[in-house]
DNA sequence: CCTAATCTTTACGTTGACGTCAATGTAAAG
DNA sequence: CTTTACATTGACGTCAACGTAAAGATTAGG
């Protein structure tokens, strides 16, 4: 009954670190993928020996690349967009075409957002419909 | 200067029709992909002998696969979709579970709001950060 | 009638995002 | 020490969503 079971540890910098396994199981995405995120350097996690050792800072870039995702971001935009959250702190010029970045992206969500709320609306309208005609049709079976 | 283009059709129905060059100029989709998704089931034009022609209906539906396309949904997904806008007229059974599926894809649709939402207000919090750190750049130059 | 523009189908190619072995390493448990 | 479990790197397979090229039918214009 007792056996701690080892699941953290800590790189010699005093983080937690998470292995592969954790990662995907608590994200529910399979191994390969995160290699493969990585292959696309979406995510550089450190090694110990040759097996990967997950920062905190990579689990969080993961949160994003699978919000990208669940959006319909392709993995080289997703990695466009992470590249907008790694400060850079480059010069003036550098930060203000970042800003744009910054901006032009949120057009772009902004778009998107018009899109769902109009999915929304029509669903939402559909249901109205839908239960009327429900209604109807048990108001008539009741004769 | 008197070459009326003949750019509208109309079938013998009555309603207008667009030929496949004139939907894919005006969504900017190729010819192909419009015959892709009719591959799919997704659209259905009518024929004059060979050739499509599409009706309004059609191109909302077109609209509708392309606002699915810019939210992420593949294309067998945006078929379901499809399905709960086209009327069934079936049983109340039958209403009740399209009517299931009306709510389930708007909470999809919530979930993926707030997922934008979220990833707005990261990019404004961006902004503002970089704001700052231009400004400060911008006092220190001008010493 | 000839040409050019559009339409069609058929079929193979491509890209993205992984899945699926295979061969191998390594570390903890018995 | 051997087994068990999970790690690694290739390498090839797969599925979706089209792109692209080939070859022929149709139609408007000169």
């Amino acid at each position: 009954m007792e056996t701690p079971q080892k699941d953290t540890s800590h790189s010699k910098d005093g983080h937690r670190t998470y292995s592969i396994r954790q990662l995907s199981k608590e994200f529910d995405v399979t191994a390969r993928a995160l290699r493969f995120y990585e292959d696309k350097g979406l995510i550089s996690p450190e090694r110990k020996g040759q097996t990967r050792l997950y920062s905190p800072r990579d689990r969080a870039r993961l949160q994003l690349i699978l919000r990208g995702k669940r959006l319909g971001f392709s993995l080289i935009e997703i990695h466009e967009i992470l590249d907008l959250y790694t400060p850079k702190d480059h010069g003036a010029a550098q930060m203000r075409a970042t800003l744009q970045k910054y901006r032009s992206q949120i057009e772009t969500l902004k778009r998107q957002r018009e899109d769902i709320d109009a999915a929304i609306k029509d669903m939402a309208e559909g249901c109205v419909w839908l239960e009327q005609q429900i209604h109807d049709v048990e108001a008539e079976t009741s004769n």
